[in-house]
DNA sequence: CTAATTCAGTCACTTTGGTTACATACCTGC
DNA sequence: GCAGGTATGTAACCAAAGTGACTGAATTAG
């Protein structure tokens, strides 16, 4: 009889992985829940397994030596799931920042099993290489936005994405906040806003911007 | 009694691979040797395998829709050696641009074998691993510089990679490619080159830039 | 309710990088 | 050598984005 586990498991990657795998995943597997807010995964960090997005939603940061920082992309529960990047047993350490953007439940895979399952079950290994190849893709999207497109565009791209996250038009957002995330400052975010502002694409409130178009 | 090519692969992947991988890659492998400036995969095109370098560098590119393009990193045959990122059978559209450097030997292995060798070969598995997670910190690196260097950093950077690359510190470069490459204009990178020269760490001359400290 | 804090609007100013234009130097083919 | 092309130097100007300073409004703590 099925544990309470591995129905969960099967809701959220039962058409992903054959049933197999979920018992092994079930077997192996960490459960964790985090809210909003709350640091899963710190630049340097050695980690101890791969983490697989149940529910929620997760923002991935990178940042440099004078603390400046820029969000890369967003993880989500329905996509490809979740995997902070590299599991060579030598090289362990996280190159990235992963934030708990909506409350989240996951689970932590010990790296340990990773390389025997990549044998044993194929929908693992495609799983895999599907992540990676979103990572890539993300960051190459994010390398586009940096050489390519200037702040306000940027700023649309990154509303427009909030929206979809969020699931509504109604961001609750500081102005500082987006400067952070875009590694811009404060004053010309609340510059290129009002001007979106004036063009009608959105309203400004207080902590508050409510997308039209988008 | 082993051929030419098992001998050619397993100088340039004799440290990587085991035999019985070489002898496979030997009966399904394409060999190809192309010249500096030749372009060996584009943005767009379908790719019937993966490379992977025996000898010589490649230049991979990303560029946007106005043809504005931007060098990513270089691939090297010493290194983890090639790989075109993705080969989901789905998706094998290339994301990137790879020119070829300098003069290259390069070996493209059928996208129909991949996953085949990632149950048979462990060090094919960890081959692939590895390449991603070079590629995924290359990007990153790329990232870096341009959400927080400047362009006079990012130039030094490039004419330091340019200096490992091509072993010599006398690069044959015009300030029209450095700009194309930084996705920048030519007289602003002549202006930073200018002032490079007259805190002495280079020397301007024709078709050419000698580096001083790098 | 008041004081302190946080958030947003705005101004003046600087820096970085891009653009246009033109001059000059070098190099190649003839 | 000379014509034409290519590479570089430079100046004037512009636009995008960052900075510092100050204001007032909204919110929260006490």
């Amino acid at each position: 009889m099925p544990s309470n586990t591995i129905a969960l498991l099967t809701e959220a990657f039962g058409y992903l992985f054959e049933p197999a795998l979920i018992e092994a995943i079930d077997q192996k597997m960490v459960l964790k829940t985090a809210v909003s807010g709350t640091i899963i995964m710190e630049i340097g960090q050695t980690f101890l397994g791969i983490p697989l997005l149940l529910s929620g939603s997760l923002k991935i940061f990178r940042e440099d030596d004078q603390g400046n920082e820029l969000l890369l992309y967003y993880i989500e529960s329905g996509d490809t799931c979740a995997m902070t990047l590299s599991f060579d047993p030598k090289q362990t350490k996280s190159a990235i920042r992963a934030e708990v953007e909506e409350d989240a439940e996951f689970i932590i895979i010990p790296i340990s099993v990773l390389d025997k399952w990549m044998v044993e079950f194929p929908s693992w290994r495609s799983f895999i290489m599907n992540s990676f190849n979103s990572r890539l893709n993300e960051l190459l999207e994010t390398i586009d936005s940096l050489a390519f497109k200037k702040l306000d565009e940027r700023l649309v791209h990154y509303l427009s994405d909030k929206v979809k996250i969020a699931g509504t038009t109604n961001l609750l957002l500081t102005h500082f906040e987006i400067a952070e995330e875009l590694n811009s400052s404060r004053v010309v975010i609340s510059r290129l806003l009002k001007q979106l502002e004036s063009h009608g694409k959105l309203k400004l409130h207080r902590n508050r911007i409510e997308m039209c178009v988008f």
